[in-house]
DNA sequence: TTTTTATGTTACCTAAATGTTATATTGTTG
DNA sequence: CAACAATATAACATTTAGGTAACATAAAAA
């Protein structure tokens, strides 16, 4: 899951609190989703199925504490990640916070910097869970994820990081054509413009390394990794 | 390890419990085995050698904790994790359960996210031993992470406090490839932010010192320890 | 077949990532 | 509170991944 792909929900009555928070991890190229109160916050969470929540714990209408068990009790989000925003002083809130189902907290006053470098803690933590299989075999071919190594008989070879995502999105699927577009949103992402010859140049080199054979072009819709 | 490769042995005498757990951990990926009462419990565990037991304490033939003892008498089970299921209200069984050598328990009503993570919580446990040699040797390097020592072709190197937690997390797991965002996260901690050249500077160091070929960078994605 | 379109190939350029050194800042210890 | 070690930063150098242009080729359509 590319981070493009990760979906953040901020709740605060401060509008300026979610401007300033929203901006900062919107340039990190998550996707943020808010909401001013905690009924909203629920709703929001329920249509959105965000991947963590940012809730701040004073709020009108529901605080934070009740929107997270509320939150909390929705099946479908058990494995979204609840952080609670709260002013330093208020640390009985941290206790209550976590009784709630809060995965961690943030206290205010929020520094950007920390903001951020949190949430891709947190993040990766999810990140971890799911990619529980580091190591994968395919024929000659072994791909260790978390090395960024690749085998072919054997003998290591060194990619650049794109072509070892690249392989990598490939072989997931053995077989499986990846059209120019999913490539494209995979591996290099929405947000990046690249040129038209871009995936072919690389797929070139994948070539030259892995072997010709590996990868097939369906001519008008993509490539696949063949065995 | 491999998800795949972990076996969860279940025991309840009702069978709505072993269902709903069962499938909640089926789907997370694991093995299931049940058994419905103490005596099958112990059967079962000889037989399959699960890496974690969840037992009830409440049943028929032979309860939870009597079935725990006799488990944790079977020496090629000693490294298996026990924890217990109890109602909320009978809290003495906790005491007694950890007597009986349980590593956890569990309250119903059962949530099932909470069930879920409590497992992986307890298998990440399981991992971490796995891995978390204290003294680690890695050609002529010795790091003892335990006495914050390391020695290069039997010479003792002394190495200031952020350079060896740098090398410790590095040669925790060596091959794999640590993101300069992890590296902050747990050697500076995530709340403290540093400069860009940082983590840099503090590589060159350990280089200087160990040598160069021991870590390299994966341009892009982070740093690794090798061999 | 001719034309069109998609892909292959090569060499080259540049921005981003990292390396390096010197210097500033912080912390510790006697 | 010196004096020293540890750590951070700043400034500059170096490297290389990865993108692009320009052209070649092959497959599909006409």
């Amino acid at each position: 899951m590319s981070k493009r792909d990760i979906k953040i929900l901020l709740v605060d009555d401060e509008p300026d609190i979610l401007e300033i928070v929203g901006y900062n991890l919107s340039t990190e190229g998550y996707q943020i989703v808010t909401a001013t109160n905690g009924v909203d916050a629920v709703k929001k969470a329920k249509k959105e199925k965000p991947q963590l929540i940012i809730l701040d714990v004073m709020m009108p209408e529901m605080d934070g504490i009740e929107a997270c068990e509320q939150i909390r009790n929705i099946p479908e989000l058990n494995e979204t990640i609840i952080t609670f925003l709260t002013a330093r002083s208020e640390d009985y809130s941290q206790v209550a916070g976590f009784d709630a189902g809060a995965d961690d907290y943030i206290t205010k006053p929020i520094k950007p910097k920390v903001l951020v470098s949190k949430v891709k803690a947190l993040l990766r933590r999810l990140k971890e869970d799911e990619v529980s299989e580091s190591v994968v075999k395919i024929g000659q071919l072994t791909i260790d994820h978390e090395a960024y190594k690749v085998l072919l008989k054997g003998e290591e070879i060194v990619l650049p990081r794109k072509e070892f995502e690249l392989l990598s999105l490939l072989s997931s699927k053995p077989g499986k054509v990846f059209k120019r577009d999913e490539i494209l949103d995979k591996v290099w992402g929405n947000e990046v413009v690249v040129g038209g010859r871009t995936i072919d140049v690389h797929i070139r080199k994948l070539r030259e390394k892995i072997g010709d054979d590996s990868f097939k072009t369906v001519k008008g819709v993509g490539y696949k990794f063949v065995n």
